[in-house]
DNA sequence: ATGATAATGATAATACACTATCATTAGAAC
DNA sequence: GTTCTAATGATAGTGTATTATCATTATCAT
């Protein structure tokens, strides 16, 4: 059965908070803060069960560790700030994309991700 | 200075005659049928120092090893086969992806992968 | 053909994200 | 408050792609 954990409640916080994809690592910087002492093992144990109960989504982008948002989102995508390497979802998606394809290939899904400068940088 | 050796000769013609990105092990083993003895090391430093002097590029797809592929061609994307795994060019591009991103953000360059089923799976 | 040395091949070493282990801590049912 | 045991934190261990090492080989200018 499932506890309740300062732990398990701080890294869901971060992550809500956050808004956009989270590293592992940032995970346990953001939630640190509120959990002193906070254990990587921990973030790591966390974030792979909700992703298995589909509380999380990984997020990866090419030559990337992966990142981790809420479930919640529908399909979406993402852009990367080539300043600050941090990830935002970006909502909207291209339609068109199946006709890229060379006959004889069949389109099923697609990842886009886009980079640039964040609004911040 | 550079020597030609049959190596280098078998990893340049494996790619060129692949038409697609390949893995460092793919490699291996295309090359290996021209040399065989070929070493996972003498690719490795091959591919490096040809992505080095422009001669290749490095092809990373979201949660996958980097890819080789010869560095003549200009921008352009890729598509991955859910079934065999392969990595085949797709040359066309979407053009309107800049107005994807929320205001704020500046959008300098994209990657795009499609998926789905290659002409031969 | 010879000599200098770049390149190779085998394999040990590295890097690093992630996982397992285990003694300790702390939810929660009573 | 007790008790049971899931969860935690520290850290050793793992998996795996890539790189370094080094004795040997092969290219190429002479």
């Amino acid at each position: 059965m499932e506890r309740s954990t300062r732990q398990r409640s701080a890294i869901k916080e971060a992550l809500h908070d956050a808004g956009r994809p989270l590293l592992a690592q940032e995970v346990l910087d953001l939630a640190g803060q509120t959990v002193p002492g906070l254990g990587i093992a921990t973030v790591y144990r966390n974030l792979k069960a909700m992703v298995e109960d589909g509380t999380l989504r990984q997020v990866v982008l090419p030559g990337e560790n992966p990142r981790f948002e809420l479930g919640n989102h529908g399909h979406h995508h993402h852009f990367q700030c080539n300043q600050c390497q941090k990830v935002f979802d970006i909502h909207s998606c291209p339609s068109d994309l199946a006709m890229l394809a060379p006959k004889g290939f069949r389109v099923e899904d697609h990842d886009l991700t886009l980079y640039g400068r964040c609004k911040d940088c």
